[in-house]
DNA sequence: AAACCGTGGTT
DNA sequence: TAACCAAGGTT
């Protein structure tokens, strides 16, 4: 029973993160599961306080123009959650009285909430007993489960289903596995150099008893280099938007790299996100 | 459903 | 140093 190991290990080892303190509150683990997707922790503690600090509600965040989210959320990468962390907000304050709703439904048809956050919220949010399934816990099982050393691309009705055989009876135990089995994946089984020599399931992990065996299937697509990508040239116009109240010319623009076709095709990308809006003397950000 | 979307630390 | 990787979501 990998359930029980890992629960009595993440009560004893369990990282201080605002968002486990007792009564962070809806709100904040919603806002805290925005600024996680692809952005690590030690990036996102200081942005949320701040945020969390300046918009202690859904209602607050709506209140302001969506300039204010994109100019808030700083250089923690694609602004575009800024903006649906907004919209969120606005859909929050308008369908739910303001109330961040613990329905998986509810939650999924809020904008940039997918599978991941909705159940991350139900469950750390509000106890609710649902699989959670994020790259950590994939990791995790494809390993101590599988016996293979990565996971296959995500599936979502098999990760699910495989998250859930693992899942204890009981909604408390339950979220608390939720989220042990993660916390094993981030600071334990990492993805490159896997601490085993520690780990609290290492008598019962599949990998380790067949050796470790290299993974032979299906690998990650490789990210595209960021050096010279259009989302170098988009950031650099996204912190020229942040960086002013004023408007950006083009002229501004066209410092900002040598490419002028480039330059062009990351504009349009910008104002087709709702990232960059046309004014009459250049571009501002969404208000 | 593969490709796209930022930024910065680590190896 | 270049590649890898990070509590994903959308199209």
């Amino acid at each position: 029973m990998i359930s029980s190991a890992l629960n009595s290990w993440f009560v004893a080892n369990a990282r201080d993160l605002p968002w486990r303190r007792d009564g962070f509150g809806a709100w904040g683990i919603l806002v805290s599961e925005f600024m996680l997707q692809q952005t690590p922790v030690n990036r996102v503690i200081p942005r949320l306080e701040e945020w969390l600090t300046r918009w202690p509600t859904p209602a607050s965040l709506a209140a302001v123009p969506p300039s204010e989210a994109v100019r808030a959320w700083s250089s923690l990468g694609y602004p575009r959650r800024a903006l649906w962390l907004h919209a969120a907000a606005v859909q929050i304050t308008q369908l739910h009285d303001g109330v961040v709703p613990s329905d998986l439904n509810d939650l999924l048809a809020l904008t940039g909430i997918g599978d991941y956050t909705a159940r991350a919220v139900a469950a750390f949010a509000y106890g609710h007993r649902h699989p959670v399934v994020d790259t950590n816990t994939r990791r995790v099982i494809a390993r101590a489960i599988a016996g293979v050393g990565e996971p296959s691309p995500p599936s979502r009705g098999r990760d699910l289903d495989a998250m859930g055989a693992l899942l204890p009876q009981s909604a408390q135990e339950a979220a608390l596995f939720n989220a042990a089995i993660m916390e094993l994946g981030a600071v334990v089984c990492t993805s490159r150099r896997p601490h085993c020599a520690v780990c609290p399931i290492r008598d019962d992990c599949a990998w380790r008893a067949a050796d470790y065996p290299e993974y032979t299937g299906t690998r990650k697509t490789v990210q595209k280099k960021f050096a010279g990508s259009d989302r170098q040239v988009r950031g650099l116009i996204m912190a020229e938007l942040r960086s002013t109240h004023r408007s950006v010319t083009d002229a501004d623009i066209a410092t900002l790299w040598s490419d002028a076709a480039q330059l062009r095709r990351a504009l349009a990308s910008l104002v087709a996100d709702g990232l960059a809006i046309p004014a009459d003397d250049g571009y501002t950000l969404p208000t």
